[in-house]
RNA sequence: GGGCCCGUAGCUCAGCAAGGAUAGAGCGGCGGCCUUCUAAGCCGCAGGUCGGGGGUUCAAGUCCCCCCGGGCCCGCCA
């Protein structure tokens, strides 16, 4: 295969020569290609702290260390080496031009770490999970930020080469959905409007209210309750303004009982209730659909959590479990017996991060509760199936079924528990834990707004989209130079670009505060930032309108010139990291740092028009274009021709 | 009570995985730059006990221990 990676293979090339020479000199190698790191203040030196870590091994001052090992190191024997220096505890090697040849070329053709997996990941098939919010409100800002964590990590799997395939579950077999279900009985003459899943949240919601309001009712005097009943009568109001026939069909009128009662007849296949539950949900989906699709998000499969029951895949899993021995059941509740299984198993144990011992010990003490619940519940005692039972089936699924080597579930940290326990069963039912990995994200917290999806209180999505594009027409309308269609095509495209990358560029495992100004801030370090950088590259490469087939990149002599070449250079590390880590964020945040140089190479040099220096500017250009352009297809950020 | 996570500039966040050469961005503040390949941009200034304290190391924002502050979880909810 061609060398899609040239800075990754100097690297490692360079890592791999000093530990040969350590080896010359009766050393274990200790130096891997990641060590090897750009020096500060210079146009073409990369380094490795060799003096320092070998000094003491030596018996050497860290700077006469350097320099033994240098001896007896070959530049010929390093890829892309032209020069081998030792400096201080360092030692310092000066990269030749055809490296810079080779990334710009690569980069240009935008294949720069296309189908490079990280050596830690040699799969080929995988699954990704992810949004598989329940199909009862509108998607808000949460949903969507795993949704877009979830599509940009697919196709960051994709381009490095994995064959994945995306899928939702959609979870209608819970009692949430129950409940809307309940509510739309009692709606049922009413005819939908607007968009679907706004209007079925508005049921969800009026459902809730029924039962949350008679609930609290009894208790009034507390002031708590008190409080907690005036927040319902809010949200009833509030949805009395928009559908007054709605409220007086549903409130009051749903109850606990029968929401339970209808949940049971949909798990059993009621044909009755089946088409009510379907209506919901689907209903619900086809508005998430249109939202996501908006956002370029699509999947492969929805995966419904009823099918699974009817096609037996939750039968399956409990017969793996029963004759693996860890299943216990008190009645029609049945569980998966995770005390013996951290008393017996290590793989289990692992999971939960405890050793033998720890296990013992926290047995004994009767306290093994306090640290993971004994028992993890699959089905209610009713019978009906437990999310948690139906997602220890979706796991026996994915494996089986689809066949993918393994899946990364985009799911809330707030699940963490609840994963483990699942990857627990999935090793009890005879496969590695690994297969299914829980790619984590920290919630959307909204500041000075309590969201609520059952008071039909949240900002969604389509706010967010609706606001960001209304945004932008406003600036594009003082530009005054665009025809209606194209108003309406990059409008659209750039508030696609700034609500996905405002969700995507924050560690995943980090609480986003939520606020306006920061999505439709359009400046630096935001989606339309990048794309407005794009189409500062392609406005030079229109202007110039001519091939370069020639150029000298020895031209391309600046620091900042440098600096943007290592940095498009650096692109394929940046993707690997991203798998390996699973932090989408790092390629948007390599995205907008590569913007930034390209930004300060745009003001301060003339491209077109610069004489000799025009092949070869116009190369890093092409280069530019080509990797920003493939970092923002990672990110489902469009790829805008002018705004 | 127990477990996990977060704490870096006034605010929002990178950097921690894998210790290394002056701690970086954006917003906000102040001051500049559009007859030029798009100013959604660029340049400059101000702003930091990297939550606190110990420790390991030639070297700690990064590793270890303790503490403080915040979040989440510990349901036959999802």
């Amino acid at each position: 295969m061609l060398d899609m990676d040239p800075v990754g293979s100097l690297k490692k090339s360079f890592a791999t020569a000093v530990n040969e020479a350590l080896r010359g000199v009766g050393l274990e190698p200790i130096f891997k290609p990641f060590h090897v790191s750009r020096v500060p203040k210079t146009t073409d030196m990369l380094g490795l702290p060799v003096g320092f870590k070998l000094a003491k091994k030596l018996g050497l001052r860290p700077d006469e260390a350097s320099r033994k090992v240098a001896e007896s190191l070959k530049v010929e024997d390093i890829l892309y080496a032209e020069e081998i220096k030792p400096v201080g505890g360092y030692i310092n090697l000066k990269v030749s031009e055809s490296l810079f040849k080779d990334v710009l070329s690569l980069a240009s053709s935008g294949n720069l770490g296309r189908g490079v997996k990280p050596d830690s990941l040699k799969l080929n098939f995988v699954m990704v999970e992810h949004t598989s919010v329940n199909p009862v409100h509108p998607l808000h800002v949460g949903g969507g930020r795993n949704a877009v964590i979830g599509d940009s990590y697919s196709r960051i799997l994709r381009f490095s080469g994995y064959n994945v395939t995306v899928h939702y579950l959609v979870n209608d077999c819970n009692l949430q959905v129950a409940l809307a279900a309940a509510g739309r009985i009692k709606a049922r003459n009413l005819k939908p409007k607007g968009k679907l899943d706004h209007w079925f949240g508005l049921i969800y919601a009026l459902a809730n209210a029924s039962v949350e309001m008679k609930e609290l009712e009894s208790k009034l005097d507390d002031k708590e309750a008190r409080r907690e009943y005036e927040d319902w009568l809010e949200a009833v109001n509030r949805i009395r303004e928009k559908e007054p026939e709605m409220v007086d069909l549903i409130l009051g009128k749903v109850s606990l009982e029968e929401t339970a009662e209808l949940l049971k007849r949909y798990q059993r296949g009621d044909e009755e209730v089946k088409p009510i539950f379907r209506e919901v949900a689907e209903s619900v989906m086809e508005g998430f659909l249109q939202t996501l699709g908006r956002m370029g998000i699509r999947y492969d499969s929805l995966d419904w959590e009823s099918e699974l029951i009817w096609r037996g895949w939750t039968e399956k899993a409990l017969k793996k479990l029963e004759e693996s021995g860890y299943l216990g059941r008190e009645g029609k509740a049945i569980y998966v017996d995770l005390r013996k299984a951290l008393l017996e198993r290590d793989d289990v144990r692992k999971i939960f991060g405890l050793s033998e011992e720890q296990v013992k010990e926290l047995v004994e003490e009767g306290s093994l509760d306090q640290v993971v619940p004994q028992k993890f519940y699959l089905t209610r005692s009713d019978g009906t199936w437990l999310y948690t039972g139906t997602d220890v089936a979706y796991s026996l699924y994915k494996i089986e079924g689809v066949g993918v080597e393994r899946c990364y579930n985009v799911i809330a940290t707030e699940q963490t528990l609840e994963q483990k326990q699942v990857r627990a069963s999935v090793a009890l039912m005879g496969y590695s834990a690994d297969k299914i990995v829980h790619l984590a994200y920290e919630m959307v917290n909204l500041v000075g707004m309590r969201m609520s999806g059952r008071k039909a209180r949240y900002v969604t999505l389509d706010d967010l989209l609706d606001e960001a594009k209304a945004k932008v027409k406003e600036i594009l309308s003082n530009r005054g130079e665009f025809s209606e269609e194209e108003v309406e095509e990059i409008s659209e495209k750039v508030a696609v670009g700034a609500v996905r990358y405002a969700l995507v560029s924050v560690s995943p495992i980090k609480v986003i505060q939520f606020s306006w100004d920061r999505v439709l801030d359009f400046e630096s370090n935001s989606g339309p930032f990048i794309q407005y950088s794009y189409t500062r590259a392609l406005g030079i490469l229109r202007k110039a309108s001519k091939e370069v087939v020639k150029y000298d990149v020895s031209l391309l002599s600046s620091e900042l010139e440098r600096e943007l070449m290592f940095k498009i250079g650096e692109f394929p590390e940046v993707v690997r990291g991203a798998i390996e880590f699973m932090r989408p964020d790092l390629v948007s945040q390599y995205a907008n740092e590569l913007c930034m140089l390209f930004n300060r190479f745009y003001e301060r040099y003339k491209v077109v028009g610069s004489g000799e220096y025009e092949p070869a500017r116009l190369a890093l250009v092409k280069a530019f274009k080509g990797v920003l352009g493939v970092s923002m297809d990672l990110l489902g950020i469009p790829r805008v021709e002018k705004m």
